[in-house]
RNA sequence: GGGCUCGUAGCUUAGCCUGGUUGGAGCGCCCGGCUGAUAACCGGGAGGUCGUGAGUUCAAAUCUCACCGAGCCCA
């Protein structure tokens, strides 16, 4: 309908080939160049505003004035000729040209996209396939100067991937953008998650806000509750069924409110009593959607008090890209309404990435199949590995090797931790009921993974709080595995070996129930299912069918100890120190030494006194000495004897000397360790006795008699006989350092 | 084209707001050890231009700017 060109570019007139023509001074290099043409003169485009002009085309003719050059800020000297072509109906920015020249708007295309009967060379052509013979019939007239391929983007239809038309339409519209000023109040009472968004892309989107364009043309959807009266023109928006059913004649018993149902409804007219017709539109979804809030209610027409207790929202959550959708529409909606923030808090989530990096999408068929996970690892590895990995509004890339680990590292070693404590709980009839020890009454280990727990429930907790769930989640992990499985649970075993129940084992059998049962709560919005098998399995009658009816637990300050959890710290450390000096020596922890030194402050040795026992042990030497010079512990132990190790200024110092005495010990405790890997191989229970033969050397022999009783105890062995010829169910050779072993055994009758 | 976010070891990441020991950890890899809850664990090792460049500073992964790359939304 007309041709812009940009008011303050420069363009020309030109002699070409014996025609003039008119084009921008940038475009003539880039389109002319090497070819014999004659500048005639040069101006301004503004100086071509309401030229006119012929078309190349005058299928109608249009009402009002057209086909004259109008000016366009938007036109670029980038590509083409620098003179743009201008059609009102297809596209926004020919429309605001339109509007401000008053240029017609033709339509020659239908809504099925074809030219209509009006063109006639095309007509009834999809008008994307009538291309190509538009621009033949261009060549055919001279009205085409040339042609050439350029790639471009567009949009095309995500759900049938077909190109889509700029169309101009009619629609009715929601006046938000009059409404900005409290859009941007009511953001600023809500606590976004991060809260870059408040401001950054949901705030910048507030600031300019645009009209919400509400109808749809759909054949089924909410109807949009507007009728028009077909003689008087009266316009009414319906607000009920009760309205509705008051001006229509033909209400049915049964009513299905949606398009197309409702327009069986003739309303009358309560003017002129004529007949009044709905506006064929549906509503825009988001509409719906942004209802949400209310709708559930069903308000205003029930549960009035329902809604006002329930209004705002405390929390919603979404995807990213339901800023301007969701989070919009709501806000948007609740503005209308109340002038109120539909929700207090809003989390955004990440958006979930395949394992390159690219959104997962229905379309592009790069997901994950979520059957998939939950066949072979499982609902809760899922929601473990989506919330610990990354902060929830972070993308996070999916894919199943990940959560195979997360299930390998975390679940599997919480889940082993909690049988062990199920089995030997059961096999000794543990109830906490009656057994349970006074956490005051425990042993220091005890006491100090209690604390420690304390501490996890108050770190998940501020985390929770904040929406920052891979901080909680992270911290659970370290607690369960090197909290619980690596310390505890391993410094523990020894106590639950002993058959009867001693004050030492029911204090760990309490202090291991207070775990997992404070555990099964601490998790169970994270990993609802297994958190509930943990609870189902300790739970007694008197307590809630499911984990998911507790509190959440809150931590108890009296619990808490930081001396011994510092004390704990420092003899881990040691520990760790004395392992490294024992590679270096090359004696195995199996093997006893005869005593260390510790070298260090009277401020440390204060700490770790109460812990000397479970470093003695850790270490396995027989003898722990403090010192506060490392010269004397070198000379107590001998020049030549001695091995040391530094750390944080706590000097070790070991006799590295394996006396006879000392290797028989060891010795004994490697062909223990034999015995049971055999056990296990021949998957014998726990309690199952058995009868053990060896042959060994003088040396190996010797060593074992000395702690026969000992290895039979370990091995539930009713008897240990030496013989040339080993015979049994199960019969290794074992390597032993330099020694030779030959175990054999057979199940106990 | 515009806005927002992100970029640290092969992978997943902590540290960045509030600048200051040799930038931590897990997985994977190599070596050694341990193991009757554990496909677990313990000790050691290799592996880092902290996206690139400039600036501020006595001092920058950290603060500022520009650029490059990725993602999302909008046009």
């Amino acid at each position: 309908m007309a041709l812009a060109v940009h008011p303050e570019e420069s363009y020309v007139e030109i002699e070409y080939e014996g025609e003039k023509l008119i084009l921008a001074e940038k475009r003539l290099e880039n389109l002319f160049a090497g070819k014999g043409y004659k500048v005639i003169r040069r101006f301004k485009g503004r100086d071509l505003e309401y030229m006119e002009y012929e078309p190349i085309f005058k299928f109608v003719k249009p009402d009002k004035k057209a086909w004259y050059v109008v000016c366009a800020d938007f036109v670029t000297m980038e590509e083409g000729t620098g003179i743009v072509h201008i059609a009102p109906a297809f596209g926004e920015e020919d429309y605001e040209v339109g509007k401000v020249y008053d240029l017609p708007i033709v339509q020659l295309v239908g809504k099925d996209g074809k030219f209509d009967e009006r063109v006639k060379p095309w007509k009834g052509m999809f008008v994307k396939d009538a291309d190509p013979k538009i621009i033949d019939y261009l060549k055919e007239t001279g009205a085409l100067a040339w042609e050439e391929e350029y790639v471009h983007e567009y949009p095309f239809c995500w759900r049938c991937d077909t190109p889509l038309l700029y169309y101009a339409m009619d629609s009715w519209f929601i006046a938000v953008s009059k409404l900005r000023e409290n859009l941007l109040r009511n953001n600023e009472n809500i606590e976004w998650y991060p809260s870059h968004i408040k401001h950054g892309r949901f705030g910048d989107f507030l600031r300019e806000a645009k009209d919400w364009a509400l109808s749809r043309s759909r054949y089924w959807g909410t109807p949009l509750p507007i009728w028009i009266c077909q003689k008087c023109g009266e316009t009414m928006c319906i607000g009920s069924i009760e309205e509705l059913k008051s001006l229509s004649e033909n209400f049915p018993e049964k009513i299905d409110l949606h398009k197309p149902f409702v327009d069986n409804l003739i309303l009358k007219c309560p003017k002129c009593k004529g007949e009044m017709k709905r506006e064929d539109y549906v509503i825009d979804c988001w509409y719906d959607s942004g209802s949400a809030f209310f709708a559930q209610w069903h308000y205003p027409f029930e549960n009035v008090e329902e809604f006002k207790n329930n209004f705002p929202a405390d929390f919603i959550c979404e995807a990213l890209d339901q800023t301007r959708g969701w989070f919009y529409s709501l806000l948007a909606v609740s503005t209308l309404l109340f002038d109120k923030p539909p929700y207090r808090k809003v989390l955004t989530l990440g958006l979930v990435l395949d394992k390159q990096g690219q959104k997962m999408s229905k379309s592009k068929k790069n997901y994950v199949d979520p059957k998939v996970i939950f066949d072979n690892e499982g609902a809760d590895p899922l929601r473990w590995y989506m919330i610990s990995a990354n902060p929830p509004w972070a993308p996070i890339r999916f894919y199943e090797e990940a959560v195979k680990e997360t299930l390998r590292r975390f679940m599997l070693t919480l889940w082993n931790s909690f049988k062990f404590y199920l089995t030997y709980a059961q096999l000794d009839k543990f109830d906490p009921r009656r057994h349970s020890v006074d956490v005051k009454s425990r042993m220091h280990l005890d006491r100090w993974i209690i604390s420690k727990l304390q501490n996890l429930i108050g770190e998940v907790r501020e985390n929770v709080e904040k929406f920052e769930l891979q901080k909680a989640s992270r911290a659970i992990e370290e607690f369960v595995i090197k909290d619980l499985s690596n310390w505890y649970i391993r410094r523990s075993r020894k106590r639950l070996w002993i058959e009867e129940m001693t004050q030492e084992k029911a204090s760990c059998y309490s202090t291991l129930h207070d775990i997992f049962f404070t555990l099964s709560r601490l998790l169970a919005p994270f990993i609802p299912f297994l958190s509930e098998a943990m609870y189902l399995a300790i739970k007694t009658k008197d307590m809630p069918e499911s984990v998911h009816l507790l509190d959440y637990p809150k931590k108890e300050e009296r619990l808490i100890d930081k001396d011994l959890e510092r004390s704990m710290d420092i003899s881990r450390r040691i520990v760790e120190l004395g392992r490294v000096l024992r590679g270096k020596i090359g004696v195995k922890v199996r093997y006893p030494l005869s005593k260390v030194i510790i070298v260090c402050g009277n401020d440390t040795k204060r700490e770790i006194e109460d812990l000397l026992e479970l470093i003695k042990e850790e270490l396995n030497v027989k003898e722990i000495i403090f010192s506060g010079s490392r010269e004397e512990a070198i000379k107590t132990i001998g020049e030549n004897n001695y091995a040391e190790i530094e750390g944080e200024g706590i000097y070790l110092i070991v006799d590295k000397r394996l006396t006879p005495e000392l290797f028989a010990e060891g010795f004994s405790r490697e062909i223990v360790r034999r015995i049971q890997a055999m056990r296990k191989e021949m998957n014998l229970s726990i309690e199952d006795r058995i009868e053990t033969e060896i042959s060994v050397n003088e040396k190996g022999r010797e060593a074992i008699e000395r702690w026969k009783d000992y290895i039979s105890g370990e091995t539930r062995s009713k008897k240990i006989t030496f013989t040339e010829e080993v015979k049994g169910e199960l019969i290794k050779k074992w390597k032993i350092g330099d020694v030779e072993v030959t175990i054999g055994i057979r199940k106990g009758t």
